[in-house]
RNA sequence: GACCCUAUCGUCCAGUGGCCUAGGACAUCGCCCUUUCACGGCGAGAACACGGGUUCGAAUCCCGUUAGGGUCGCCA
């Protein structure tokens, strides 16, 4: 009965001639809450796509007229999100911009104002100190460039209530702030989640008793948790902060974010921004809710760290790294022993625990390696010939950079063939003496990287102390 | 309860009447590569919620049922 009367989404919009002469303006109007939700962060993401796309403008609006949530740290995670996501705006808070203050709660006597014309009107009445709007009841069609056009009957009011738009405190509900904002800041596309769809014919009235023309709605699907729930703070991934101190790249989030309800059509997922701009339509953003799978999120930002620049990915891992008091002294260090594990790297978080035993000679041996590889019979002897042979190797060629990576392989796998065993017989316990633990990068890439004195040394330092212990 | 939105593999998406014995990706499982862990390659299992229509023909259109979600605040 619905779809009877919707029109058809595809190109409706873009084509509208009222459009043609006008830029678009979009906002994303958050209320401060302490954290930034990844819905909330996906239709900022959508709104700002579509600014882009269209060369219109982007802006921030705070919507503080809550004054008990009003409070800087709140403000810092939203700004922090954002910026974090790349989600640039060309106007709001920090920024400024020619529609401001935008922060409701500084608007107050722009709302008096149309406060005035609605009064002129005829269409304020009080009600226990309270302020509400008399309802025109009738028919309002929203006509969505997701849903398609909806008609509500507000003619009912024993079922659509009059809205209250200010408390007897003189404060403001967000009904009324939302609609004069979006009036006052020329805002032409409003695009926001799907729990505001009920709420639109209200504000339609508004606008229509306020003589001005609505802009167009996009009411985008609500993201819920992977077994269906609702999405709250506390679960998993929902606070953009999560990623940020979770070792997620950017960059890889915001991709995620892109394809949860909006698709480019073709089966691509691992794609620039640059395209995604080029490419995003609000028409084809999807009508289901969304679940919320961070495991491919996980798998989207591994392949982001086995794409990026290794110059750009060192930028990236460097804070780990500091903050796990790794001491790596320049970035320069870092690049040869990246290149060597980044495959390794889920998130950026990881990489402390593949690269720790690079930058110290003071690392531990994992005592299940040891138990399992080095107390099997003649594994020390095997290191020892190892030892032996590694230290001819390097005094045969000394300074003649022959400490590769393919040198290290062939003398290695000659003294296996030497000793009568498996090549594996002297991976393992090199592995083991070398880095500490069983499991890691290519061996002889790793001892190349590691240098001639530092492999010598180590295969010693193992020697001797796991002699001693048996 | 009323009104509204939605319904394809476990999950994200493709599919807009015949190209569908339903395609891709994540996850899962198997094999290959391999000194380990990964990466990579190959392969497998896995879905049109249900019931009625319309039509020569339906995952695709219509109706109903069921299920999920949303709104009905002096929250935003």
């Amino acid at each position: 009965m619905r779809r009877a009367h919707r029109l058809p989404r595809a190109g409706t919009f873009p084509t509208l001639p009222r459009l043609m002469s006008e830029q678009v303006r979009v906002r994303f109007a958050p209320s401060p809450t302490g954290y930034l939700h990844v819905g909330g962060a996906r239709t900022a993401l959508f709104n700002w796509l579509y600014a882009r796309h269209t060369g219109g403008k982007f802006i921030l609006r705070i919507e503080d007229t809550d004054a008990a949530r009003n409070t800087e740290a709140a403000m810092q995670a939203i700004y922090d999100g954002l910026r974090w996501l790349g989600l640039d705006w060309d106007e709001g808070p920090l920024v400024g911009g020619d529609f401001g203050p935008y922060f409701q709660s500084q608007r107050n006597a722009i709302y008096e104002s149309y406060i005035a014309k609605l009064r002129a009107g005829g269409h304020l009445y009080e009600d226990g100190g309270a302020l509400r709007f008399r309802s025109l009841r009738k028919v309002q069609t929203v006509d969505d460039m997701v849903c398609g056009k909806i008609p509500f009957d507000l003619s009912n009011a024993e079922t659509h209530p009059d809205m209250t738009i200010r408390r007897p405190d003189g404060s403001w509900i967000f009904h009324f702030v939302n609609v004069v904002d979006d009036i006052e800041m020329k805002i032409t596309h409003v695009i926001r989640g799907e729990d505001h769809l009920s709420n639109t014919p209200k504000h339609l009235e508004l606008f229509e008793a306020l003589g001005a023309t609505p802009p167009r709605y996009a009411h985008i699907p609500l993201i819920m948790n992977k077994d269906g729930t609702k999405m709250s703070k506390r679960d998993q991934g929902a606070a953009v902060g999560g990623y940020i101190e979770g070792g997620y790249v950017p960059e890889a989030v915001r991709n995620f974010l892109c394809l949860l309800g909006w698709s480019p059509k073709d089966d691509r997922e691992i794609m620039p921004i640059s395209e995604v701009v080029e490419r995003f339509d609000p028409a084809n953003i999807n009508r289901k809710a969304a679940h919320f799978d961070l495991e491919k999120c996980d798998w989207i930002n591994q392949q982001y760290i086995l794409q990026m620049p290794l110059e750009k990915l060192a930028e990236q891992v460097e804070p780990w790294l500091t903050k796990a008091g790794i001491n790596f002294d320049t970035r320069a260090n870092i690049l040869p022993v990246l290149t060597l594990v980044r495959e390794r790297l889920k998130k950026l978080s990881d990489a402390p625990a593949w690269m720790d035993y690079f930058f110290t000679e003071d690392f531990p041996f994992d005592a299940e390696a040891v138990a399992k590889v080095l107390a099997k019979p003649g594994a020390l002897d095997h290191l020892r010939a190892l030892a032996a042979a590694y230290a001819g190797l390097a005094a045969a060629y000394a300074g003649l950079g022959k400490w590769t990576a393919a040198a290290l392989e062939t003398s290695l796998k000659s003294q296996a063939t030497l000793a009568g065993v498996k090549v594996g017989e002297f991976v393992h316990p090199a592995r083991i003496g070398a880095t500490g633990r069983s499991v890691g990068a290519s061996l002889y890439h790793t001892l190349e990287v590691l240098g001639r004195e530092r492999v010598l040394a180590r295969f010693d330092r193992a020697l001797a102390k796991l002699s001693a212990t048996k």
